[in-house]
DNA sequence: GTTTAGCACTCTACCTTTCTGAGTGCTAAA
DNA sequence: TTTAGCACTCAGAAAGGTAGAGTGCTAAAC
């Protein structure tokens, strides 16, 4: 049975003031804030329709109701006007955005911050999946001997580097080489398909100077497990001690348990890798409540949206809140957050 | 005047029992928990006598006593027995430190995760001090034309790199000649003596090509930037939400007065060196509650100490616990983990 | 059929009161 | 100087009482 125009006012509006107040809403406090040309017996029995149909709850007899899961749910799909954001709060996350950057982490940096202060909730920033990036350099560079620093430096701009050890008799000639070689015979290749195979085949096919097959095993293992390592995925996160302050994490415990779960950066980043391959096609993916998987964020809803790098689908930026969000607020804002980020990273 | 004996006893014991149970302690209770061969109200004179100089204070009359910061400050200047770590505990560290290591930052990570998992507060890993380090290398790698990775390296393991642009015809040949110049001229040179004027010196003094005036000062301010950025502390904190466990901090409020505070690492970084320069000849430093000068943490005390690279003195590490802490066994965890720094990087 | 007024009912939040017991300080004797 | 004894204090738990916000249901009105 679907809702109907009224049922469907009523959500919106219990939804809206129970995310203003945090206080259960009961039907004389919904007749005094909106202009519902019915009295509080007719919503009362809207009410109690509603939540026989799942969409509301109640804490007691006595009280108001407040959104269930499934409210919250109809609410984004179908019942909130998603707002443009104000020319003001628009030039302000501009400001904040306008950093000279040389690498994208600098950037999502600035957007992880951004989001925060905006929104007031927890922000996200995750440099891009390595699906979507490439090798385009591989240098290695002689700090001391037997030292030696690897830069990998992917297609999405992503640099990294890693200090790795090499026998100390090899000189910067012969590293520079085999690097060398490497990039040229990898520089292109996704990096799902680099393996300790590919990379060695890379280098024997480029490389000119002669070296003990072992010896250079040993340099090619520690180029390998450099490449690999730039796909970690970096995690940006801001303003998580916000939550403390407000009244669904009064209690310390339901605190540690979110901080607990998101100090695993692998984590969350997993999360929302897979709440991105679910909603592929969407602009932006919305988790609510029990719908997150994740431990201790059964309060809390996700919103996360992809921005692109060079017009490809690369990394995702997002927001952490409590299911008592301003979701329409929130969505404008990652949403122009995202329309920087993409314009920015056009090239 | 001085404490008597028996007085001492009874501080310390209240010490203990306070940081075992975070309860006032009363007399009877003390009595109860500890063999002293006088009565009670023996003790209740004591107590009312230690409250009278300023070591305990009472909640409220009907209560028993907990101590005062001078309290805790006597405690640890003078009253518990600094017990060795047990082998097992020894062991366990030693195991969590005993990652191979090729920058600094990663065996510091190590000991601060180590320190939070053994303490069960927070940790603090500070990388070594600019007036300790001294400039070993500087590279500058081409990433792309116009862009360039400027890696600095310094005397005590820290490595920094920092991505910049210059004008975009300029060739790796070019730029590697002029970061070698100013290798050059500035290697050895402590981080505090280097400025925009010893850089320009040292490239002119023994730069090889020739370049139009403006173009190498932008690639040398370039440089010196990297430089500079590179005597940024870094601080590695960690274990900052048990601290919600702690009855202390179970109203939100504190504890998110607390992590505003923590949330600086520039702060915090900057009291430890401050402290550190007040007890420079201590083996380590000590702050009780209203000693430390940060906002948020009159709850806390802060305990740190020196690690040593190459026998000099060099960074800080450290411990933040709630002030009814377990002193003895922190100093003697922090201390364990400063031998094994100590030894790690004696190179 | 839908809406509404009216009413009895429920239950939390809050306040007040009472009670208990841990802990105190003081006095007077040992 | 120490101790037993006692009157006193006060936070916190327990118990009782009230107010009022909110409900569901019924029967009448539209």
């Amino acid at each position: 049975m679907a809702l109907d125009n009224r049922k469907k006012e009523v959500l919106q509006a219990i939804v809206d003031d129970y995310v203003a107040t945090c206080e259960p809403v009961g039907s004389k406090a919904l007749i005094d804030r909106h202009d519902f040309m019915v009295s509080s017996a007719t919503l009362r029995n809207d009410m109690a329709e509603l939540e026989r149909m799942g969409y509301l709850e109640q804490p007691h007899t006595s009280a108001g109701r407040i959104p269930s899961d499934k409210g919250y749910r109809e609410y984004v799909n179908s019942l909130m006007k998603v707002d443009r954001l104000s020319d003001a709060e628009g030039k302000e996350i501009k400001e904040k955005l306008s950093v000279s950057f040389d690498e994208i982490a600098e950037l999502l940096k600035a957007a992880s911050t951004a989001l925060a202060d905006q929104t007031g909730y927890i922000s996200l920033a995750m440099t891009p999946k390595l699906t979507s990036s490439y090798l385009t350099q591989l240098k290695m560079l002689m700090i001391e001997p037997g030292k030696v620093l690897v830069v990998v430096v992917l297609s999405a701009g992503v640099v990294k580097n890693r200090m790795v050890r090499i026998p100390d008799f090899l000189t910067q000639e012969q590293i520079a080489q085999i690097s060398n070689a490497v990039e040229q015979g990898l520089s292109g290749l996704p990096l799902s398909e680099i393996s300790l195979i590919t990379v060695a085949t890379a280098a024997k096919d480029n490389q000119k100077v002669e070296l003990p097959e072992a010896l250079l095993n040993q340099v090619l293992y520690e180029a390998y497990t450099a490449i690999k390592q730039a796909d970690n995925l970096d995690v940006y996160m801001q303003g998580k001690h916000r939550m403390l302050s407000l009244p669904e994490f009064s209690d310390t415990k339901r605190a540690q348990g979110l901080f607990d779960t998101l100090s695993h950066d692998g984590l969350v980043a997993g999360y929302v890798d897979e709440v991105t391959k679910q909603d592929e096609k969407k602009e932006y993916m919305i988790r609510i409540g029990q719908e997150i998987t994740l431990e201790g964020l059964d309060d809390c809803s996700f919103i996360t949206t992809t921005y692109n790098v060079g017009g490809k689908v690369a990394g995702n930026i997002g927001v952490i809140g409590p299911k008592r969000m301003e979701y329409s607020k929130v969505i404008s804002q990652i949403n122009f957050v995202r329309m920087m980020l993409d314009e920015k990273l056009k090239q």
